[in-house]
DNA sequence: TTCCGGCCTGCCGCGACGTGAGGGTCAAGC
DNA sequence: GCTTGACCCTCACGTCGCGGCAGGCCGGAA
């Protein structure tokens, strides 16, 4: 079977002129042409342009798709293993950025309901619990959600005081640590790596050290983090990241 | 709180250029300036700043970052349900994609149980059990995997055979349906939609309307997929999908 | 005073195409 | 056989989001 260029984009949803520049740069060459100088492509070259464009959607150079596309010591096999795990990676990192955000949303939650009196300010006439029934609905099926959503929603006022009072102790802690010097894969950082951990754990959901490596990680792409730790100290974050990093192998 | 180029650059990862970058443009502008000319960011700015590598790290294009940063009616709360649901939403299409490799890696063990033989010519002397070990080991965790292997696993060659025939049966039906000109919204090609998803929750695993909706996007984006059915006839993709979506709508 | 690191403003370059301009090709219909 | 319109070709310049460097000005520490 041969196509035109037309015909290759339409199916693999490229522009004619990608496909030309696959061609400029060698990383798609026709397989053939036409007496007229027509580009032709068979079923060999559409498969070779699936491959590009699935690494393409994940960010990658053309350059090192080529590389990647022309190893030889590549089967079949082993390129789906490297898709799978760039995909799941890519998902890994998603996620965390979702349970982060679910985290800021169920603050933004908890903060309303310890202060009442602000609801009309911020809701006008309408129900935060009319508000909360919404929120449910469109992400109410979601895991992280409803783990904390069941821990953190009976907390009484009591609770979050004693949590942020936790919190600050602790980061009174680690700001010592960073500016007196102590390095971050020293024992004391991990050991309060170690501690924010179990601060997880006791207050919000079971937190395994390699979910602890990926918040760390987290920590340090999200802004809204950065933010908040950069804004106590700068370099809180990176150091807090190192730590985390350094206690969790040292517990593998 | 005041901060440099540099300081904001470091805590925000990105490099004074693009600092340089998003003022020139106007997306960031630091609050104020120094005798000197130094840019001076605050507390408002960084926030801003994490707002904007969120955006960014999802693929948006800068301009419209600004717009939906300086969109007057949205609070706070709004922007977390946008980032939730791009999130999610992101989540949901490379999900897919991990379903449609860890098919296609099944399909390839599948051919490998059946043509023994075959197999010392892939592996040369490796025993094939032990490459399903090294995957369950890779992605064993991961629930699709298991439903599908635990469904596929126990597949005779007798069981491969007939749903090789029973999906070759069906194509032959819908590229009838394509070629007569039938559209794609009637009642007969919804019908044959209809078909292909009994097959998936026939034979691998429980596909509700949504799911097939979004592998039929699936289909539009892969191109592994666009491959297959573009080789069978062209147009075959989009006349599938449209179709899925058509019936998804209908049933709903 | 003299460093050295950090900041400034240009300005050129690059990757991955988008977008014409100007012109040949091909199948269909008259 | 000829026109017409869709499709193809090759330049070649434009865009977006920065990277990187030159040439020069600050600012705190030794």
């Amino acid at each position: 079977m041969a196509y035109t260029v037309g015909q290759v984009a339409k199916a693999a949803r490229v522009t004619v002129r990608t496909l030309h520049h696959y061609d400029e740069i060698g990383l798609l060459s026709p397989s053939g042409r036409t007496a007229a100088g027509y580009r032709r492509y068979d079923d060999a070259d559409l498969e070779r342009l699936q491959h590009v464009r699935f690494y393409r959607e994940l960010g990658f150079p053309l350059e090192e798709i080529a590389a990647i596309l022309d190893d030889p010591t590549a089967d079949p096999a082993a390129h789906l293993r490297r898709q799978h795990d760039l995909l799941t990676g890519r998902i890994g990192k998603l996620q965390e950025m979702v349970a982060a955000i679910e985290i800021a949303m169920e603050a933004r939650r908890m903060e309303l309901k310890l202060t009442p009196e602000e609801r009309f300010e911020v809701f006008g006439d309408v129900d935060p619990e009319e508000h909360a029934e919404e929120a449910r609905e469109r992400w109410g099926d979601t895991e992280a959600y409803r783990v904390s959503t069941q821990r953190a929603a009976n907390y009484s006022k009591e609770d979050w005081l004693r949590l942020k009072a936790a919190q600050e102790e602790w980061g009174g802690r680690i700001v010592a640590a960073l500016t007196a010097g102590t390095p971050a894969d020293s024992a004391e950082a991990m050991a309060l790596a170690e501690e924010h951990r179990q601060l997880i754990v006791g207050w919000f959901y079971d937190c395994s050290y390699e979910v602890h490596t990926g918040l760390a990680d987290m920590y340090l792409a999200d802004p809204r983090f950065t933010a908040h730790y950069e804004a106590i100290v700068p370099g809180l974050t990176e150091y807090l990241a190192e730590a985390i990093h350094a206690n969790a192998i040292s517990r593998a």
